[in-house]
DNA sequence: ATAAAAACAGTAATAATTCTTATTATTGTT
DNA sequence: AACAATAATAAGAATTATTACTGTTTTTAT
């Protein structure tokens, strides 16, 4: 990780981020820290979030409604995106296997990660 | 399907998609099909593929550098993206599992299809 | 042929994200 | 503690993908 400058408010991000399961959007993690910060800004949350990105220190889930949404937990784990809702819901430990694994030796390039997505209506959208 | 009247453009749209590997943008459907129809609008290319997802015609692949792919094979299969250059490829039968079998039992809401996407270094980006 | 409905082009509007510039905060050094 | 050097920031402008609107054209059923 390139050094950086300590800054109070890249901390509270990243501190927003690691105390949620939520998923959250850049616009949701502004809206969290505007209260205790009221002169921060959003761009400086999407700056942040992009550095983290860069740094390993969050991966990002996908977007939802044109919104990007970020995650805090990097070990390696699906998600469920409800399409009616929105809302993005971890689905750590529930899959037994590695599609890292199953796909490397088949494909020429290099792969990095894998990101498995399951789409569907939440618990709540049932009814 | 909803029945819809017939029209020229929308047709051309889909034969565009159907007839490609690349799992296009929007963008690249419209260039591709601006010389044989000049009067071709942007907004149309957008509102078919809205169409033709809403039918079940197509699939989206996900936003690459901020822009939606589209693909015109609806089996479940996974993709590759390249985060250099941005080129999507298929990695259809190349996974030996069903994710979506995989998860349902575990899950409590209802899982509709399941995405695998791998990312990394395409062969040409290697060097 | 004609009338109703759908599709269209062209353009304006929207909304997420990025960029720019002047200011402020951090850090290492006296 | 005062100091530069430089990274980080706020505010707002700019960019860009996508959607909405309006008046016109195309399709289709009568």
């Amino acid at each position: 990780m390139k050094d950086r400058k300590h800054s109070r408010k890249r901390e509270a991000i990243l501190d927003v981020l690691r105390s949620t399961k939520t998923h959250p959007s850049a616009e949701w993690v502004y809206a969290q820290l505007k209260p205790s910060y009221p002169d921060l800004s959003l761009g400086t949350v999407y700056r942040n979030l992009s550095l983290f990105r860069e740094d390993g220190q969050i991966i990002c889930v996908g977007t939802v409604n044109g919104q990007e949404r970020f995650d805090a937990n990097t070990k390696p784990h699906a998600h469920f995106i409800c399409d009616r809702c929105g809302e993005v819901i971890d689905m750590e430990g529930r899959l037994c296997f590695d599609p890292g694994d199953a796909a490397s030796g088949f494909f020429a390039g290099s792969i990095d990660y894998c990101e498995v997505t399951f789409h569907g209506k939440c618990l709540k959208c049932m009814e």
